[in-house]
DNA sequence: CGTACAGTTGATGATCATCAATCCCTGTGG
DNA sequence: CCACAGGGATTGATGATCATCAACTGTACG
C-alpha cells in the first residue's frame, strides 16, 4: 500500500471505449487500440477489488524493488517505465496507454520504476485480489493473457529497433507508435509527445545529443515539421513510412 | 490430435523437474527454472487436446505469417525465433528452452519464424482447443500468464542489452543465460552453445565478425575459455558475472 | 534580471559494421 | 589416402554512426 500523493477515490468504472475482440486466441490487433478492453460484467468483477487512482504528472506509481502490491490498469493518461543501469544511465522500457496493464514483476517485486507522463487514471488492483478475481473468471484472465502477449511483441519490436535501426528509424518508429496509441486528441494530424528528449533518448537508447540531431535531420529532410518541443507533424508520409516499417 | 509429420507418440508428459510456483501473482523466478511447470491435473488437461511432436535440428516449427494454428510448449531442445529484416538481415528475438512457450500469434498469424536448434520435442496444441481448455482451466491460464509474463521480462531485458551493452556485455548476458537456462548436461561447468556464431550475431545484434572478435578478447582477457566453437567455460567468474549483471 | 533546466549545435573520438582475404573443418569424390 | 570444394569462422583494414565533451541558446520561473 503505497499511498503515494494520489488519492484512491471510489470506484467508478470507466467508460467503454471500444468493442472486445475474444475469438482469436493470444491475438492482439497491431496497434493496440481495442485490445484487452473489458466488457461490463468483466470490469463489474474487477470493480470488486480496484480502486481508482488520479495522478499528477511526474509522479510515481511505484519504485522498483518495492514489493508488488498492486498492479495498474491506465485508464487515462501515459506512463513510463525506467530502469536504472551502471552508471546513471537510465533505460526506458516501454511507454503504456490507456488500456495498457502496468505493474508487471518479478520475485514479487517490481522490476522497473513507473511514472505518470501526463496526468493519470487508472485502476489500482491489489494482486493478491486480482489473483482470486482472475482464478474466477477466466475469460477476463484470458484478456490479461492478451494484454501481456501484446506488450511481449511491443516489447520484441522494441529490441529490434534499438538493435538494428538507424537513430533516424528508431526516433520514425517511436512516432509512428506514438500516433497510433495517443488518443485523438492530435488534430489536425499532428502527434502530442508526452516525454521530454531525455525520456525519448532512454527509450531510443541514444544520447540526447543525437535525438536532438535527428529530430533536426528529419525536419531538414521535410519528413517531420515539429511545431513546438511537444508537437510534431508527419509531411511525408511515405517515408516516414518507410523509416517506421517495423520489418 | 493432430499427427502431422513427427510422429504424435502418444500422450506421455514430461518427467517432472520441480516444484510449482502459485502463490505469487504473475511472478517468476530469474533464471526460469521453476517457471511454468505444470501440475499432473495440468497436463491432463492439455493431454486431451496435445499431442508430442519430434523434429530433428533445423527443422521449421512455423513460419512467419503462416496461420497460427499451433501453440507449442519445448520439452526438450532448444528454439530460435528469427524475423527476417530490410536487406537479408535478419534478428533473433529469442533463443527458447524446456518449459518456453512457442508460438504466439498477432492477428492470428505467427509473427517470426520458428527454427529447432537442437534435436526437439515438443507439446504441440491446436490453439483453438487450448482457449476451450484454458478458459476451463484457470488456474493452468494462469500459469501461461506466468510464462507469457517471463519472457516478457526476458525481452525486455534483451533490448537493454541490445540498446545499452556493449559487444562484450552482450555476449556475456547471452553466455549467461545460456548457463542458467540450459539443462545441466554441461558437466565440468561448461556451457553448451546450442547456436551458431551467425545465430548469436542475430540476437545480439552484432555482425558476426564483431562475435568472433568479442569472444577472441573474452579469451585474452582470461574471461572464458573456448575448448571448441560450441562449448565455453567460464574462467573468471566475477568479472563474467559483472559483464554479464543486467542492471 | 539572473538562475536553472531543457534543448540545440559543434568538434572529436570510440565502437562496431563492412569489405576482403584467409583459415579451419567436414564431407565428397577421385 | 589425398585433393578439393564449400560453409562456418577468424583476422585485418577502413569507414560510418553515434557517444562524449563542451559551449551556447532559449524559456520558465523565482
Amino acid at each position: 500500500m503505497n499511498p503515494s500523493k494520489a488519492g484512491a477515490s471510489g470506484v467508478r468504472p470507466p467508460r467503454r471505449t471500444g468493442p472486445d475482440i475474444k475469438a482469436i486466441p493470444f491475438n492482439s490487433s497491431t496497434d493496440g487500440v481495442a485490445v484487452s478492453l473489458l466488457s461490463d460484467a468483466e470490469r463489474h468483477q474487477l470493480a470488486l477489488i480496484a480502486s481508482i487512482a488520479h495522478l499528477k504528472p511526474a509522479s510515481v506509481l511505484y519504485e522498483a524493488g518495492d514489493p508488488a502490491e498492486f498492479l495498474y490498469i491506465i485508464i487515462h493518461g501515459a506512463v513510463k517505465t525506467v530502469r536504472r543501469l551502471a552508471g546513471r544511465k537510465r533505460a526506458i522500457t516501454a511507454f503504456l496507454f490507456p488500456n495498457d496493464l502496468v505493474g508487471l514483476a518479478a520475485e514479487g517485486r517490481y522490476i522497473n520504476t513507473a511514472v505518470a507522463l501526463a496526468p493519470l487514471t487508472v485502476y489500482r488492483m491489489p494482486v493478491a485480489g486480482l489473483e482470486r478475481v482472475l482464478l474466477r473468471n477466466p475469460e477476463l484472465e484470458y484478456h490479461f493473457l492478451c494484454k501481456v502477449c501484446h506488450e511481449l511483441r511491443e516489447a520484441q519490436r522494441h529490441a529490434i529497433s534499438l538493435g538494428r535501426k538507424s537513430a533516424a528509424e528508431r526516433i520514425a518508429m517511436l512516432l509512428h507508435m506514438l500516433e497510433h496509441r495517443q488518443p485523438p486528441d492530435m488534430r489536425d494530424g499532428e502527434i502530442a509527445l508526452a516525454m521530454s528528449r531525455s525520456d525519448i533518448a532512454d527509450y531510443a537508447a541514444l544520447s540526447l545529443e543525437s535525438v536532438s540531431r535527428t529530430f533536426r535531420a528529419l525536419q531538414r529532410g521535410r519528413i517531420i515539421a515539429v511545431r513546438d518541443k511537444r508537437h510534431v507533424r508527419i509531411l511525408d508520409r511515405a517515408r516516414f513510412e518507410q523509416l517506421a516499417s517495423t520489418p
